[in-house]
DNA sequence: CTGAAAGCGCTAACAT
DNA sequence: ATGTTAGCGCTTTCAG
């Protein structure tokens, strides 16, 4: 393959006809050299192609940074992490700064050699979506100096800022949407309890409940439903018993998806209400529509970023839990009054 | 915040008793140092937090990798680019590579801007989905040493690798599974023509059609449809022709979506059969369910990825057109036959 | 098996 | 305004 080696700033210097230290201060943008030296210099870089090389400078670099942040979440290709993502890369995009991510597919030895293998590199911070399990071996890291942000939800044992959306917010705004419609027993899908999110929605489930005059404790509620068959087995059950309800809150998207399923097969999507957490793609194409609350992972992301690069550069206020708002999207689905 | 200096080798060196050389074996896994000292090492390591720093390891290394490869994207948070993304991150992950990677939002100054800054970081690679422009700047790079393989299309001007689906045998498998239904009328919709899958769908559709002795030159062919809307507005005004179809292909997920809703607004979609490229999110949700020709992106990612990681690590067969089969799934809409 | 010396490509600190 | 010297943290090369 091409045999010729790496080209250096001497290489150019000699071609310049300048010290290397010229050509240094001119690639790095530094005030104060002639602009006909600068203007040689730039000739010599474009003719031998020079480039940087931002290992050797920044190690002798006083700022130590890599310029280059990680983001470590479940699955970066779903739909909300993607989003969340994409967002992310953007904003360090604007700040000059660079993005390596990775799934950790809700596996805690998976994210911990996520998290291992960017810290190997020096990065700056980490974005992570917490798996469930215990933190605070992360603990030492951010003691170490790598900034950390969480996304999602907050880690356990991990002094740090945390991003999340309103769950407890929008769940009581779903309830309530389902309320205000009249309907006095509604069911509540929920995801493994011992996930952050899936307990703060069922709060917020409970809470909008009371605030009705409701008891929280009779309302039909599932937890600990995996995937969309489970929710969808669940619906059926639910409503195949005693005092079904007219209503239904998702509290998670595949659920939601499930639970539309469900309502298919009995023939009962226009009979009972569904109102989901987190939206659903085409949920308008649908008959009837989804009512959904919505998140807003692009904002998650873009405030995770942006935190995380103020902290790097030196920002030092106490880490909080910044909620981002929900939007509920009335489609049709969470807009069906109760019958009889 | 931490004022404690950043740990060396010779800090370990220090407190294990040993040269600073013997622990760079140590920490690098190199035979032929006793078990005692390796020992003594670890341990020094471990109470010191030390990490070997990759930049500074890096520059004296005669194989001058970074083990660092960047992907660029038309849009990260696109379902279809984001399973690519996960595919080539967990596919570089698996051989100790991580992974930058960009939006170029089909913007051909986005993209090379990406691209630039992520050779200025010397990665290894580059795994690109080009934009339609010419990328003929490209090729310098390669020439740079720096490796190429390009996504879902190739790149004009660069002598690359590319990983594409099978657009045309797909396209020609649609169309004929709608021939085979009793179809003689079949709609196009294509996306803009000098995209490189745009062209490649229509040539397929031709071939189709011409194999089953009709004449391409007067099926209603729509191209340069950029979105659903226009895709929508499209169906309903050939449906209102002069001698309307009674099938169409969509050329492109959007455009599958766009031909569904004016097919609902018509109320023609258990009338008007409709196959999509690009499979569509809960498309078994909708009813009639959309058939669609399924591409493989988690293939085409992993694909993309081994490829360049082999051609990094020496393989140098001439750059190839790598093809990618695709899947028809029949979901109901495909399946309808011609009325009348 | 272990270590000392040289130097990767660059920036910092100090000349000039 | 430009150049010189030292040295970042590590690997290489060569010596013991």
């Amino acid at each position: 393959m091409s045999g010729r080696r790496r080209v250096t700033l001497r290489d150019v210097a000699d071609r310049a006809g300048v010290s290397f230290k010229t050509v240094s201060r001119v690639v790095n943008g530094e005030a104060g050299v002639s602009p006909e030296l600068v203007l040689r210099v730039r000739m010599a870089v474009d003719e031998l192609g020079y480039r940087l090389d931002p290992r050797a400078s920044g190690l002798r670099r006083l700022d130590r940074r890599t310029r280059t942040i990680a983001v470590v979440l479940e699955d970066l290709a779903n739909p909300f992490s993607s989003e969340l993502h994409r967002a992310v890369v953007d904003t360090a995009r604007d700040r000059d700064v660079l993005v390596l991510s990775a799934s950790s597919n809700e596996d805690p030895a998976d994210e911990r050699a996520a998290v291992q293998a960017f810290l190997a590199r020096h990065v700056d911070g980490v974005i992570l979506m917490p798996t469930s399990a215990d933190h605070s071996w992360f603990q030492r890291e951010i003691e170490g100096g790598t900034q950390v942000v969480t996304v999602d939800r907050p880690a356990r044992g991990v002094h740090a800022d945390a991003v999340v959306c309103d769950n407890r917010g929008g769940a009581t705004r779903a309830t309530a949407h389902l309320l205000r419609r009249g309907h006095r027993r509604i069911a509540f899908l929920g995801d493994q309890h011992t996930i952050y999110t899936a307990g703060e929605r069922l709060t917020g489930f409970r809470d909008a409940l009371a605030d009705a005059g409701l008891d929280p404790g009779s309302a039909p509620i599932r937890l600990d439903l995996r995937d969309s068959a489970s929710a969808e087995a669940a619906v059926i059950d639910i409503l195949a018993g005693p005092d079904p309800p007219t209503g239904i809150f998702a509290g998670q998207n595949l659920l939601t998806i499930g639970a539309m399923r469900a309502l298919r097969r009995l023939g009962l999507e226009r009979q009972v209400a569904l109102v989901g957490f987190d939206d659903v793609v085409l949920a308008d194409l649908l008959d009837p529509g989804v009512t959904v609350v919505a998140q807003d992972p692009r904002r998650m992301g873009a405030e995770a970023a942006t935190l995380l690069l103020s902290r790097i550069d030196g920002a030092d206020s106490p880490p909080a839990l910044h909620t981002v708002p929900t939007r509920l999207i009335p489609r049709g689905s969470g807009e069906i009054r109760p019958h009889g």
